[in-house]
DNA sequence: TAAGTCACG
DNA sequence: GACGTACGTGACTTAT
């Protein structure tokens, strides 16, 4: 059975006013006026996407009003006659306006001598009589009258449907009865005369009482108000003629059928052109998208050869809405903007928004001020006048979220967050950080002021320039507008500069598939996981403190008892000159930089070793005084007051990696390896009713190791299972793995993991105390049991050396300085680093990968209230509802096991723990 | 601000 | 022949 046809007739000249004064002016290159072709026609687009979502039409056309001129001027000369002429740069739109709309494949049709609610009358009456639906696309209450059970009205602005009970909202009667109101009280806009002093309600609630209108006439001398009674018998008339006025027309002569309203698909070729000649960029896009399945959503860059120079930008401050609006206008025309936050602080969880930067061309910015303090106390400045903040953002909102225009910025990470906090959701992104990540890892860091200098020659102001420094820092809210959009526009100006110059680099140095695909999608990962935070035990962590904090000062009083005199145990140099000069003990260093005494843990170890009592407790105080420093006083201090929780934040781009970092609180460091530790890890915990997942590789750096150097016993060793630390022990040693001495896998196990670092005979003799000989020996015998490690060792150096880099499996490059230093050490340094480089790598695009795909996955699986909320290198953290945890584990295995595939195809595979609990240690 | 130390992978 | 040396981070403390 086919679906009942539905015609939807769009009230054109209603469209072409509302997109006028909805969007300031703009021209396209050639100078005509096209502000209210742009506004129309993606108003129209808007309206044809947002259908074919929906109910979609049978028919369709776009009604227009042909001329001034109508049968209604001849019964009343003053009908519309007070409304001024159209703008003089609206006029010439009028033509191009129809050229859009028969763009885009539909009718457009306008009558002389009637108006264009006339003709949508007539299609109206004409489709209802053949059963079809009718939707009329206004929101002008004259055409109110036509709705009925098979009319109804959409205003395509509001989103919002008219029907009966939105006719009786408006008018206070039906719409069978909405003319007889209509011809008492007028419209001045359209200048209908109606009865002097009556409104709606009066008109309302007269057609109510007395039925219609010819009744309410005939009847009028039972009106009990005197002056009522008095102005309807004298304007009778009027409102006769009125009615005739405001009355539509149902059987207009029109020039089509119902049958040349049938929706067809436009052509795209004459669409694409019509738009390419009104430079509709971002238009072009969104309709690419929408009729080829196709999106570019990284518009091409264009090269600004001739842009002025950082110091001649013309920088604006915005406090007026309509300045804003015409920045708004530009950017969808561009179809990119750069962005750039300014807030009250670093700590995106604490942050307050004062300021928006925006940036379309390289020479010219604004700032949007909308949290400006003046100097807090209204002492000596006052409030500044800006826009308010919940309207500024009402307006960026559809921009930020808009599909089709790129939102440019440096470390967008942050302003994501700053955004997402206030409900936008910004995408797509591109980060210049990012990109500078990606094409430069290892050669210099990526922070904006240090690229500026770098590619632009400019250094810009600096945050302390406008926000002091030291005590006399004020926040940003503080800073007066001038100051502020010297410096914030000209972020953004920076910004959108350095885009230009970097991302065209990203394909011809063939990093564009590592930003693509491990750097610009993990930005949104982030910026959630960071703003969940996770849960600590607060009253757990203050009781340790005070445990820690016991045994400090007991500690304390028995090394000064050992030593004979007071000094600062926390003090390296004091600590030093106490055991190798006062005590006299052997086998102390000095530093060949400082000249101190080098008192680390493993020199303390060895004097403890011989059985000097002081060195072990130093080694026991220390343990204690760092747990308490860094972990259980400060992370107390971290808990935001808000969630209840905290929130660390992970730097993209401050490894020579890939790996990410952590920071404010580093929760990369959480201790794990001594039980006194442990007691820390066991205050993370997991919100009420849920439980936290932990997941982690097993040995992923050696199993990459194993694929990339391709050594066959190797990927046999974790294809079967064995246990590789026992693996290589036999090997090695030539022990069997069944009943091996634990002491001999630990050995081997130093040398998997020297291995993975660049081994050297003098580090792993070291870390495993036995002799520089004896640790050569083994090496040899390792390098002689898998001969492929030496061979991709030797390349990789070599290949290194030729580029100045090294490449991780997907792609990633690391640059490597030090392997062309002339200081040898260095260069040995920079050979080592080039070897763990690839696999440290490698192993943390695969994890990347995993935590792109995590949170899709999980809410495919149906998972939506399991979060991901840290990341420790190999390892992923979650919280899930208990009822959950069954069904998290396997998404999250299959996610994390699968997370090179289909880019690399493994030899090895990824093997994952899962493990839950109530607090992070339990969850391992 | 640098150096030393130590928490993690 | 001497020099220093496992790879990658961040935070806290003392000393300058």
């Amino acid at each position: 059975m086919a679906e009942t046809p539905h015609l939807y007739l769009i009230d054109g000249s209603g469209y072409i006013f509302r997109a006028y004064h909805a969007l300031p002016p703009m021209t396209r290159p050639d100078g005509t006026p096209v502000g209210a072709v742009f506004g129309f026609s993606n108003m129209l687009f808007k309206l044809i996407q947002d259908l074919a979502d929906g109910e979609k039409p049978s028919h369709l056309a776009v009604i227009f009003d042909a001329a001034r001129k109508t049968f209604r001027s001849e019964i009343y000369p003053e009908y519309k006659a007070h409304r001024p002429p159209a703008p003089e740069d609206l006029v010439p739109q009028f033509s191009i306006i129809r050229d859009a709309v028969k763009a885009f494949g539909v009718p457009a049709i306008e009558m002389e001598g009637y108006e264009a609610d006339d003709i949508i009358a007539t299609y109206a009456k004409q489709a209802a009589d053949k059963g079809f639906k009718v939707t009329i696309v206004s929101s002008d209450k004259d055409l109110m009258q036509l709705v009925n059970e098979q009319v109804t009205m959409f205003d395509s602005m509001k989103n919002k449907r008219i029907d009966y009970t939105g006719v009786v909202e408006k008018f206070g009667v039906g719409p069978d009865r909405v003319v007889d109101v209509q011809s008492l009280c007028g419209d001045s806009v359209d200048n209908v005369p109606g009865v002097p002093g009556i409104g709606i309600k009066t008109a309302a609630q007269l057609i109510t009482e007395y039925g219609d209108l010819d009744t309410l006439l005939e009847r009028a001398g039972e009106i009990k108000q005197p002056k009522r009674r008095e102005t309807l018998l004298e304007n009778a008339d009027k409102a006769r003629m009125s009615r005739e006025l405001v009355r539509l027309v149902n059987d207009a002569p029109v020039p089509f059928g119902l049958d040349d309203l049938t929706v067809r698909e436009p052509e795209p070729g004459p669409l694409l052109a019509f738009i390419d000649e009104q430079s509709f960029r971002s238009l072009k896009v969104k309709v690419q998208h929408h009729y080829a399945g196709f999106l570019d959503d990284s518009p091409t860059v264009d090269p600004v050869s001739e842009a002025v120079t950082v110091e001649k930008a013309t920088y604006s401050c915005i406090t007026e809405m309509a300045d804003l609006e015409a920045w708004i206008v530009r950017i969808m025309a561009a179809g990119q903007v750069t962005v750039d936050t300014e807030t009250t602080s670093l700590d995106v969880m604490q942050a307050d928004l004062v300021g928006i930067s925006l940036s379309i061309v390289p020479g010219e910015a604004c700032y949007i001020p909308v949290g400006h303090t003046g100097d807090g106390d209204g002492m000596f400045a006052e409030r500044p006048h800006q826009l308010d903040k919940a309207e500024v953002l009402k307006r960026l909102k559809p921009v930020l979220e808009d599909p089709s225009i790129l939102k440019i910025g440096q470390n967008l990470k942050y302003d994501i967050s700053i955004f997402a906090r206030q409900g936008i959701d910004v995408a797509p992104i591109d980060d210049t950080m990012l990109m500078s990540y990606a094409l430069e890892s290892g050669l210099h860091g990526h922070g904006m002021d240090e690229l500026s200098g770098l590619h632009l020659d400019h250094t810009p102001i600096s945050f302390k320039d406008v926000a002091g420094t030291g005590k006399s820092q004020v926040t940003f809210d503080k800073v007066t507008l001038e100051k502020a959009t010297d410096y914030a526009a000209e972020d953004a100006d920076i910004t959108g500069r350095l885009w230009r110059i970097l991302k065209p680099r990203l394909a011809s140095e063939q990093v564009m598939g590592v930003y693509e695909r491990l750097e610009r999608p993990l930005v949104p990962v982030l910026s959630a996981m960071e703003r969940e935070g996770i849960r600590v035990d607060v009253p757990a962590l203050k009781s340790l403190s005070n445990e820690f904090a016991a045994s400090i000062q007991k500690l304390d009083e028995e090394i000064q008892k050992l030593a004979g005199r007071p000094f600062n145990v926390q003090s390296p140099k004091q600590l030093g000159e106490i055991l190798f000069e006062d005590m006299g003990l052997k086998g102390g260093k000095k530093s060949s930089k400082t000249g101190a005494w080098g008192t680390g843990a493993d020199v303390l170890e060895a004097l403890a070793a011989e059985g000097h009592t002081l060195p072990e407790k130093v080694l026991e105080y220390r343990q204690f005084a760092k747990l308490k420093s860094t972990y259980t006083d400060s992370l107390v201090n971290d808990v935001n007051p808000e969630t209840g929780r905290i929130h660390t934040s992970y730097h993209l781009a401050s490894t020579t990696t890939g790996r990410l970092s952590s920071n404010d609180p580093n929760l990369q460091n959480i201790p794990i390896r001594s039980e006194e530790g442990r007691k820390i890890r066991r205050a993370f915990i997991a919100e009420k009713g849920c439980k936290l997942l932990s997941a982690d590789y097993s040995q992923i750096e050696l199993r990459i190791l194993a694929h990339i150097a391709d050594i066959p016993a190797l990927k046999k060793a974790f294809a079967d299972g064995i246990d590789i630390h026992a693996m290589t022990a036999s090997e090695v040693f030539g022990t069997p793995i069944e009943g091996m001495d634990p002491m001999v896998r630990r050995q081997a196990k130093a040398i998997n993991f020297g291995i993975i670092y660049g081994i050297s005979a003098f580090g792993l003799a070291r870390q495993l105390g036995i002799e520089r000989s004896d640790a050569q020996k083994y090496i040899e015998a390792y390098f002689e049991r898998f001969p492929g490690i030496r061979a991709y060792m030797d390349n990789t150096i070599a290949a290194a050396k030729e580029s100045g880099y090294v490449t991780t499996l997907f792609g990633r490059k690391c640059h490597i300085a030090a392997l062309r230093d002339k200081n040898p050490m260095h260069r040995a340094f920079g050979e080592r680093a080039a070897i763990n480089a690839p696999i440290q790598g490698t192993a943390a695009d695969v994890i990347r990968r995993a935590m792109i795909r995590m949170p899709q996955a999980l809410v495919d699986a149906g998972l939506t209230d399991v979060k991901m909320l840290l990341q420790v290198h190999d390892e992923l953290v979650f919280e899930a509802p208990e009822a959950r945890v069954d069904a998290a584990i396997p998404v999250i295995r299959t996610v994390m096991e699968g997370a090179a595939a289909p880019a690399i195809e493994l030899s090895v595979p990824l093997d994952v723990d899962v493990g839950s609990g109530d607090n992070w240690e339990e969850a391992h």
